[in-house]
RNA sequence: GGGCGGAUAGCUCAGUUGGGAGAGCAUCGGCCUUACAAGCCGGGGGUCACAGGUUCGAGCCCUGUUCCGCCCA
């Protein structure tokens, strides 16, 4: 190659034109656009689709962020992959804003109908929905955009009547009148997960129900006295004796009048208030179920917007919250209210805009879950779904074993419409695929569709199948199902992933993923979760803007350990955007050094000529090698941030503060071989880097790639960096740890006696054996390049401290840097002190284990004689610190 | 009430069959050493929450306590 323009880096990396560049190169070419005919081996995913209605948080970023290095890594190495992208319709949400829009001219939903507002709501679909597609694209995600799926398409829309048609035929979907969550805002009924619950300082009545035959009263407690209305019986536990008697008899119900009776059941906690509870079938899940146990009957008395109903008498048409105000009123008033206290308890809210829900008894349609889970359990338990971290298996087992049937109605209008009609002739009940043209009972012309619509999560629960096409047998499915990974927040377990489980294994025989990743929630810097209200919220695009996508992903990935938030202060991204200049200067150098070289030698070349290298060319391929494992084996075990980190510590620290230092003499001096060799270990070890990279940093190492010499195509397709023959060497990284703490040394003396770090200094070097004077004069150049050594003398033996010089003191040698009264005796006194007392403390210890007999009979050989070494070393080295406290002593 | 996780340097966290307490950031000192001041070199800083136990030996294993976070009821 050898162009020259590749070399001319500008001095920093400016993210802003080359993220835009790249990303919109790798649309055009659809360098991610997938290719079932091109077969296996498969590696795909499925986007935890984003609400239409979203725009990109912290917590998109992450999750994409870890889709997109995934992605990237099994694409770079030779898997076929597919990543598919795609948004949620988001039932009650984006009704939510489309109702909004309408209030603000006034209307309500029901005031332009059930088809306009459908139409409203695509139309705003179209305009402003899905915004978060294209945040997705600026954050450098490489899905496969020409698959881009949302869940009310007509192919999705099919799937999910196909699946409801199936499951209603093999009797798994029934309707039914049940108590359900109602939210009297939203109206509609909620999945008991679509509920919050929140502590709140509450009240606990005591109300007086009197005993019909006079013979006095029984007392209750209650945190709802307004769901009195609705009373049908009280309930003691059969065990309580303090009420055996009354069981049986009648009650007076206060206010109302009704007689009801005193019922015994188990579900009854005796503990509780008075041990008497009030039933109230129609508005409290555990009254449902013992009222269904005793017959009792169920009075509604809210409508659907919590408002007291014809049922409540003079109490109708108040609000809960005023009829409650109004009933303790009169209770108190007419001597029923015995005592109230304070009382903690929890408050139910609707999910998506916090209104107290409002237990309701309604007709709704359920799926019959436990056929589901039962093979979603033993998917997890044999392992063919492997969750991760599996800290999280027992929660998904726990979940799944007390899981209870699913509420799928929602009394909204967008949505997949129940496909469900009934006949107004005859009554017959028609479930199918495509809208019946008359009924096939009676033949009757006037069918009326179900108005209720469908779970959001009913369709999502379709989505890793939905997505490739079924109910279709297309190449998608053939190749890309069970897919690879699903990587999500551990919030949406029950919501989401729970349900494809359970879908997936029904209509596709075999679990939807092979492994669930379970990330976890971004916070702010103090651990508070992030909200507007807080006004903690880091906005990923805002930061985006100002630190680099790179930066931005690279600090995500870092942060992103299993099982632990995430704390994240914008100073951490700024961190790692340092090191993304870090990157781009380091490739600066050595492309400078790289210009003239025709052809450098590649990676198997070197590997192939290990012998002829340098040290330090040896020793930085073999931490390139050890890197490229550590990466390889933390990327498949999920473990981001250790392969980040890994290769952050490699690339800065070894890469740039040891290896190209030690290899600037080489690159710059004049043995053409030698220039070659390390202009081409540098190259290398930054062609792999970046490779390295890529999944992490995508753009800045595109933008790199194109810059180096002896690449071709883009580096999203360019080989993943595999592990290779003969470059590993613990030799050389051992002994490489040796000469850093020698260097380090020197450095250190450097710094303590104040001299000028550019100032060039003598070293004498007395070495003890013929092993420690070897391994100083082998390394003799590089001691003097990285220490800034002048002239390295090496003598070997022992004999006295130099006059006027510092020192370092080692086991098996000493180095002394003459100053001529340019040491300071004091400090130098000083620090020996401060050694000694260090080596002191560690031999102490040390002897005092050897003294200990069941330490020296009982630990392992092994690690006795490693003591014991340890013990000589320490020793020699307090004696060589005596020796020259006395020498300096004698200078002072 | 049940379950899960956490407590290690000022901050955020690593610490993998129990065998010499680490990193990044921050801080302090010195440097514009020809890729990078978004940088380089060096230093200081920890009763590993507390109390017991097991062991020759505990940040790690066991028991209990305190505090914090989350999930479920």
């Amino acid at each position: 190659m050898g162009e020259t323009s590749k070399a001319q880096l500008p001095k920093a990396y400016e993210f802003q034109s080359v993220e835009e560049r790249w990303g919109r190169e790798w649309m055009e070419k659809g360098l991610s656009t997938a290719d079932p005919s091109a077969g296996p081996p498969a590696f795909s995913m499925v986007i935890p689709p984003p609400n239409v209605t979203g725009v990109l948080h912290i917590g998109h970023a992450l999750n994409n962020t870890l889709q997109d290095i995934l992605v990237r890594y099994k694409r770079m190495d030779g898997f076929n992959t597919l990543w598919v992208p795609g948004t949620d319709h988001a039932g009650i949400a984006t009704q939510n804003v489309v109702e909004r829009q309408l209030a603000q001219e006034g209307l309500t939903r029901h005031d332009v109908g059930r088809e306009a507002f459908i139409e409203r709501v695509w139309k705003w679909k179209a305009q402003s929905g899905g915004r978060i597609i294209e945040q997705l694209k600026r954050l450098g995600c490489s899905c496969d955009w020409t698959r881009e799926r949302f869940t009310m398409d007509d192919g999705l829309s099919r799937a999910v009547r196909e699946v409801f048609v199936r499951l209603y035929e093999e009797g798994l979907i029934y309707k039914g009148d049940y108590i359900i969550n109602w939210c009297p805002r939203c109206h509609t009924a909620l999945a008991d997960i679509e509920v919050d619950h929140e502590p709140r300082d509450g009240r606990l009545w005591y109300i007086r129900y009197p005993l019909e035959d006079g013979s006095g009263h029984l007392t209750v407690a209650t945190t709802r006295p307004e769901t009195m209305l609705g009373d049908t019986a009280v309930a003691v536990n059969p065990g309580d004796d303090r009420y055996a008697r009354m069981v049986g008899k009648t009650l007076v119900l206060p206010l109302v009048g009704r007689r009801i009776p005193v019922i015994a059941d188990e579900a009854v906690d005796p503990e509780f208030g008075t041990g008497a509870v009030k039933v109230t079938p129609a508005h409290d899940f555990n009254d449902f179920e013992m009222g269904r146990r005793h017959g009792c009957e169920s009075i509604n008395i809210f409508d659907i917007n919590g408002v007291v109903n014809e049922n409540g008498g003079p109490y109708q048409g108040l609000d809960r919250y005023e009829a409650r105000k109004r009933i303790v009123q009169d209770l108190e008033a007419q001597g029923f209210l015995e005592k109230e206290e304070a009382h903690e308890h929890a408050l139910s809210q609707c999910y998506r805009c916090k209104t107290v829900v409002e237990p309701r008894l309604s007709k709704q349609w359920f799926v019959r879950i436990k056929g589901l889970a039962e093979p979603a359990l033993q998917a997890v338990r044999e392992g063919r779904t492997k969750i991760v971290p599996s800290s999280w298996e027992r929660t998904y087992e726990e979940w799944m074993t007390n899981i209870r049937d699913w509420c799928i109605s929602r009394q909204i209008w967008w949505g997949h419409r129940i496909p469900a009609w009934t006949c107004s002739d005859c009554g017959e009940v028609v479930v199918a695929v495509d809208d019946p043209t008359a009924c096939p009972a009676c033949g009757g012309k006037d069918l009326q569709q179900e108005t209720d619509v469908l779970d959001t999560w009913f369709s999502s629960a379709l989505w890793p199948f939905s997505t490739l096409g079924w109910p279709d047998k297309t190449p998608e499915l053939q190749l890309y199902y069970p897919t690879s990974v699903l990587i999500t927040s551990f919030d949406i377990l029950f919501f989401w992933v729970a349900r494809m489980m359970m879908m997936g294994l029904h209509f596709m025989g075999e679990v939807p993923f092979k492994y669930v990743y379970l990330h976890a929630l971004v916070r702010d810097s103090q651990g508070q979760k992030m909200s507007k209200s807080k006004g903690n919220v880091i906005d990923p695009l805002v930061i985006i803007e100002k630190y680099g996508t790179d930066a931005v992903r690279f600090t995500l990935a870092a942060f992103a350990a299993q099982g632990r938030d995430i704390k994240l202060a914008e100073e951490r991204i700024e961190g790692y955007r340092h090191f993304v200049n870090k990157v781009w200067n380091a490739a600066r150098l050595v492309l400078m050094n790289v210009e003239g070289e025709d052809h450098p030698m590649s990676l198997d070349e070197l590997a192939a000529a290990r012998e002829g290298l340098s040290f330090g060319e040896r020793w930085i391929l073999s931490r390139l090698d050890s890197t490229v494992g550590q990466v390889r084996s933390s990327l498949d075990s999920f473990d981001f941030d250790v392969a980040a980190k890994a290769i952050y510590g490699f690339f800065w620290h070894e890469f740039c503060d040891w290896y190209l230092e030690m290899a600037k003499p080489a690159m710059s001096g004049t043995d053409v071989e030698a220039k070659r060799r390390a202009a081409s270990v540098a190259l290398q070890v930054l062609n792999t880097s970046l490779r390295l990279l890529h999944p992490f940093m995508p753009f800045v190492t595109e933008e790199l790639w194109h810059h180096l010499p002896g690449t071709g195509g883009y580096i999203m397709k360019a080989p993943f960096p595999k592990r290779l023959e003969g470059l590993h060497d613990m030799e050389v990284e051992k002994e490489m740890e040796r000469l850093m703490s020698v260097v380090s040394g020197l450095r250190n003396v450097r710094a303590e006696v104040g001299l000028h770090p550019g100032a060039a200094i003598d070293v004498v070097a007395r070495a003890h054996g013929q092993e420690a004077a070897g391994f100083l004069e082998h390394h003799a150049a590089d001691i003097r390049t990285l220490a800034r050594v002048e002239k390295l003398t090496v003598e070997e033996g022992r004999g006295s401290r130099p006059k006027g010089a510092a020192s370092v003191i080692f086991e098996d040698m000493e180095l002394f840097v003459p100053l001529e009264g340019l040491v300071d005796v004091e400090a130098e006194l000083e620090k020996l002190s401060r050694e000694e007392a260090k080596i002191s403390k560690e031999l102490e210890r040390s002897e005092k284990k050897l003294a200990n007999e069941n330490f020296v009979t009982k630990a392992p050989a092994e690690v006795v004689a490693k003591e014991r070494e340890k013990v000589e070393r320490l020793r020699a080295k307090l004696e060589k610190l005596a020796h020259h406290r006395q020498t300096l002593e004698a200078i002072g």
